[in-house]
DNA sequence: TATGAATGAGAGTTCATTCAT
DNA sequence: TATGAATGAACTCTCATTCAT
């Protein structure tokens, strides 16, 4: 990487992609520090080992995710307005960090535990999101009439769910349908396009 | 395992768990003898290599999910009823053996060529359930003016997403919203509820 | 080593010598096992980690010292015949097993505690050697009035300090006198000579 | 370490203690810069290398342990007066200074030839012990009748081994008896008893 | 005199795979 | 069909040492 930046942040960005293409354990230190154009054992003078490495990358992640979420909720928030902006704004910064959805992924599946207690940290330190809050507000437009589903738990799976796996289930959905979708920008235009329809339409009284 | 069943059989049983657990290569050789009762050799034996093996897993796993396909699709299937069976079977089917999606997601991300290549394997020797003759059917949907979504990629990634994120981002989702969602068969029923609704609502004009 | 000797023992052999020529940190795994003839991976096949290969190369150690002393403590010995015959057969045994010493005092600067607990395993399992027969014996004899010291413990360190420190401290004195003592059979018959006389004139009563 | 201490004798003294709990090969230089209160870069500014700090290391003890027995040793010493004094200020002065026969022990074994070298030098800047002179006191002793030994280099091995083995050897001789012995000034108080006893009467004529 | 960052060689350990029986 | 022993390559990690400042 550049010289100018730190190593210890290349070591993290590489570690993001490889983490990323291969899973913690397919993930190959030696191949992390030759991307992060260092010493195998830099890695560990910054990480002390591979698991710390991974947990600092996934922490990463889902700082930038959460990070992301503290913009599109706020005090007057309409449930249409969140429908109409949320998932373009979640489907276009994981498009644009497709490593992110990947390492969530990965890591949901191999180690909930960890999972569950990074968030936690996560959201103890960032206080741009405040999950409670957001809850709060699912519960009181169900009380006032304006959405369908009463469980936010539920709201939210629907609303994660459309988002997160246009991403990890898009080859699977090639492959059964035969069908290739454009690449790119068009993909992801309709994509969002019907997310936001099916949820306003959906989930709105 | 028994002894009565096969050697074979024991491996695949124990290799779809371990690698469910761990990912292809968090997986361990010694790990799925152990669990299969037998031994390291047996397995090399048997499938000459530990990508053979996974191979072998994945390709059962995909058979098993689309056997259960085959049997909701059908000549005269309308889209309501499709949308009101097809979550309940699969995100059931899905409880009853949580090892599939994790070696679905898993493998999706790490090797989407290899995924796409066994799954067109699986249609190809598995008759019961034909993707191009249920795609025409999505596309009849919409030109008779019975669904919202045109295009049948995004029509079934809806699907699909809601209902296999059910089982990968309940972690996710129980660690954002600090709610422990009921265990089992409480949170399938809720969770079911909830995915026909939507589609119901949001998708059938 | 003799192809047929099974390689754990060729590998607890090479271990030996190797822990005591260069101790635990300065053992190298890869010598060991190419003194063994052997891979590597064998160690770790059949020891599991450096640690545990060194504890049972410790353990067979000083398995047979003590199966050596049980010979000589028996139900009727004398002061006057301990002292004439122990350090003749623990020097000669020294002699013969010259890693054997440098074993024991490794360990017992390394770490006392493992040493401690290795030794308690030993009697335990070795019932040709009982300590606590042997103290009373000890404590009887001074009774008696047939030994000065009245403290085992004492007694036995000085018995033993004699025997061991005769093979350690050679280079010490030899550096310090400038004196080469005779190699081999003449030295060990002098130093014997030497300890029992000093013991039997310097504690019998 | 203390502020007021230069670097350079924080280190030799952090790595006495280190080289005394790990031997050469066991010892970090990391942890002694570390128990120093400095960077491992000024380790190597000062001694170069880890092997010439242990030299550095070895050569203090060994100088302070010729300094003290340059003490004891003079013109008209008797072999009674020598015995009577010699265990006691050997064995305090191992006891204030635990890492010096650990260091000792451990080179020893390791590194016989070193040891030697080392010694010669010692003797060589150290004026204060003389050890030609005292073998000829020896003889001298012997040929007037006075002690029962003949051969110097069993005389002196008699002597150092009651001494510098109770330490090395308490452990052991703990382990076998089952005895705990008194901590600290009892147990030395005993153990120069015992030792003097031992050597005045059976080494006397 | 002091430091944080960097390095290369090599350490112990793991792992898929094969062999002899 | 089954097994315990063996292997070599690769892996994560360590460590003495050096460099730039």
């Amino acid at each position: 990487m550049a010289k100018t930046a730190s190593s210890k942040e290349a070591i993290l960005a590489a570690g993001r992609r490889e983490f990323a293409a291969r899973g913690f354990s397919g993930a190959r230190v030696e191949a992390i520090a030759r991307a992060a154009g260092c010493n195998k054992a830099m890695l560990f003078y910054y990480f002390s080992s591979k698991e710390k490495l991974y947990r600092a990358v996934l922490a990463g992640a889902l700082g930038e995710i959460f990070a992301e979420l503290g913009g599109v909720v706020h005090a007057r928030l309409t449930p249409e307005r969140f429908m109409e902006r949320f998932p373009g704004i979640y489907i276009r910064f994981l498009a644009r960090n497709p490593d992110l959805p990947r390492i969530l992924v990965f890591d949901l599946i191999r180690d909930p535990e960890n999972f569950s207690r990074t968030m936690a940290g996560i959201f103890r330190e960032n206080s741009e999101f405040n999950p409670q809050r957001f809850l709060g507000m699912v519960r009181s437009w169900h009380d006032q009439g304006l959405i369908a589903e009463e469980d936010p738990l539920h709201f939210m799976l629907n609303v994660i769910s459309l988002s997160i796996f246009s991403f990890v289930g898009r080859p699977m959905v090639e492959a059964i349908s035969g069908l290739r979708s454009e690449d790119g920008e068009a993909f992801y235009r309709a994509r969002i396009r019907s997310v936001v329809r099916l949820l306003k339409k959906g989930m709105l009284k």
